[in-house]
DNA sequence: GTAAACTATAGAGTTAACTCTATAGCAAGC
DNA sequence: GCTTGCTATAGAGTTAACTCTATAGTTTAC
């Protein structure tokens, strides 16, 4: 498929397609050149573009899914330094979740508070002053 | 305090807080000035700086926190309007979390697949084939 | 056969969030 | 009082990840 197809396809634009091949997230299993020099994309490239999208959501940068997937690809590091990777990479995310469980907390709380407000504000007053004797003991 | 002070408690550059600063993250509660013309900060800056952080830490733009803590701060905003920020703001995380907790699943995977490469070839085999025919069906 | 639409490259521009540099005014220790 | 270290400002530089522009070749539709 050409460019345009795989930037419908993928939602990314014709620019930033070209951006991670020129930054080294394509090789010719997902790109190939035709005759009139026209980039010819398989569905490889489609999946690479999802995979790309996926980690790139919990926080990769293109630098670490290049080495990741070079990686992948080309198998040069030992499968113990990829359990190694997935490990770490596991880790990360569990503890950035627990983050996240936090702020949901935190928000969820305030929430209740701005609800009290207009429903019942001795109930708001009352959390006011327990979030105020909080604020110094976390 | 001054802004080193700020700085080592915050594990922020002294750059970054004046960064913020003139971001407009901080008001006159925050910092003053002595007659020499040093900053000169309260506790109250150093309890803005942690929730910046902490803001920023699950996905919050400058700007984006810049609006809330204005918001929070002068009351520009009406009840309801807050309420609705911090609903849309807890359904984002919640949507953040599904898609941690989907890479966790695959990460998971990932692993167990190549800890059976070290010690059950015969189960890693049949793990890529099962992985192989799910490729598409996503 | 020509205009519109798509593709190519090289390289400039953008945005967020820092990060650093140069220059200069205070401050604290000895 | 001098050195060392902290603070100030203005503005330049950096990084990642795009995003766009200029210029030019190719294809497609009419």
């Amino acid at each position: 498929m050409k460019i345009q197809e795989l930037a419908d396809k993928t939602g990314l634009s014709i620019h930033t397609i070209r951006y991670y091949e020129k930054e080294g997230l394509l090789d010719t299993r997902h790109v190939q050149r035709d005759n009139n020099n026209y980039r010819n994309y398989s569905d490889a490239a489609l999946e690479r573009m999802k995979l790309i999208k996926k980690f790139q959501g919990i926080g990769c940068s293109l630098m670490e899914l290049k080495d990741i997937l070079k990686d992948h690809d080309t198998n040069t590091r030992s499968n113990q330094q990829v359990i190694e990777w997935i490990s770490s990479k596991i880790d990360e995310i569990e503890r950035k979740k627990e983050e996240y469980d936090h702020m949901l907390a935190t928000l969820n709380l305030m929430l209740e508070y701005h609800i009290a407000l207009e429903n019942d504000p001795e109930k708001a007053q009352a959390m006011l002053k327990r979030m105020q004797s909080m604020q110094h003991t976390e």
